[in-house]
DNA sequence: CGGACGCTTCGTCCGTCAGCGAAGCGTTCT
DNA sequence: AGAACGCTTCGCTGACGGACGAAGCGTCCG
């Protein structure tokens, strides 16, 4: 009998693990982090992180890229972050801290820090507003039709050649944005799992972030990687960038 | 630290057990099923498949209706088939019977149950026509560009307004599609693992593949949850969805 | 070149949990 | 009423797998 069930329960059983499954939700962020600081993230030890790591990989759901004595992990695919946003939501409407859970992802939803560069609406709502004003060109700023194709490796994204205009590199004085030297791409961009599109990665996300923070116009939050939009930020992001983040 | 950290690790857990993942897999056909019928289709004896079956509904995967001395499972809802296709996408591409199991997925792609609505190029194709008929209105039948626009929870489609035109309801009874009634959302969507599109879900979704599986248009196969499309099916499909089957 | 460092492999321990059969409870049939 | 049936609860056993520390391997730094 058998053989034909697929391995379902494998792939979920790799998933349903406390360390391995802190594991994941650290990477959703969908930056590479590397094996100690996974193991400090998930709480236990290098060697039992490193275990877990292996399966990981072993099961397609985790890639790893060897530099150096250094070993940086990301999820293998968008498929995985989204099948592991859709488990999170399934999660029991636990009873108690539920309220907390909840509000702490809203918060998480609207804007946060991921790696350098700003995630969630904010950081979604950013890169769209640049692309429809002209400051930024090529792709579509969307997760969609051909970027959505399968095969699409969707590791931090370099298929798609999006560029700074002349226009664009005015705005960013105007806005008082100080591009980060370095040989670092200007642009890049990540997959938000929150938002299943694209926002600012590179030296031009790098730039906008320090730049917002500074300014106040998003304060970090003290518990969590998500940020508070400030009144003059809600201002700048509507007049600059077209975003309304009055819906929630 | 901790507390945070959303549960994920439990419900991927339940999942990741052969004996569950089997269960979960013989009800993503969405008919409701009794106790021993599960234990039987998981291999395990009866009071094994009794305590599975009470910790899925523990954990809000399944729901139960007792019925006299029968107790009938189901899936507690289309947001858990979701995951669970997606998991079973995310599952290895097995090496082994690839002949038989290659041939069991291009079925599967072609037209199959989920939950309780059509999904596969039918199901994506019937939602398709709608919308281009006119019978349907709001979003795109794409998985892009306005769907992405919202803030989407990425739970089952809520989020994008679908809505039935009086043409469409026309268009239904002609067909001869009996609307189930019910407080459940008339149009829902899910996100199909084979189309990356949309295929219709809710009450709409239901009616639909009561009404296609009453006329003979669409056939069970023994196997699995895949359906066989009859030649009447096909000439329905073409006629009134528009939708051509033949690039197999 | 020696030492610190990052990561992995190995061996061991221990908790968790799937599995079964026996027994219990309620329903249906005759 | 009695018996068959469907399902669940209970107690027990056995095994899989996660945890750690020690040791090994390769890389980077002074």
């Amino acid at each position: 009998m058998s053989g034909g069930d697929v391995d379902l329960a494998a792939v979920a059983g790799l998933i349903g693990d406390r360390t391995r499954s802190r594991m994941l939700v650290a990477l959703l962020g969908g930056r590479e982090i590397s094996a100690s600081l996974l193991a400090d993230e998930a709480g236990v030890s290098p060697s039992t992180a490193s275990g877990h790591l292996a399966k990981l990989v072993d099961g397609d759901l985790v890639a790893a890229r060897t530099s150096g004595r250094h070993r940086h992990y990301r999820l293998a695919s968008a498929a995985v972050a989204e099948v592991v946003e859709r488990l999170v939501e399934l999660a029991p409407a636990e009873e108690i801290g539920s309220l907390r859970a909840s509000r702490r992802a809203a918060e998480l939803r609207v804007a946060r820090t991921c790696y350098d560069h700003l995630a969630g609406r904010v950081g979604v709502g950013l890169m769209h507003g640049l692309l429809q004003r002209g400051h930024l060109t090529g792709g579509d700023g969307g997760y969609e039709a051909a970027a959505a194709q399968r095969d699409a490796p969707a590791s931090p994204g370099r298929d798609l050649d999006y560029r700074l205009t002349p226009g664009g590199q005015e705005f960013l004085d105007h806005l008082g944005v100080d591009l980060p030297q370095g040989r670092r791409a200007l642009v890049r961009y990540c997959v938000d799992w929150t938002e299943t599109r694209h926002h600012l990665g590179g030296r031009l996300g790098r730039g906008l972030r320090d730049r917002f923070l500074e300014a106040g116009w998003l304060e970090p939050r003290t518990t969590n990687r998500a940020l508070r939009v400030t009144a003059e930020g809600r201002a700048v992001l509507a007049e600059e960038f077209g975003l309304d983040l009055s819906p929630s």
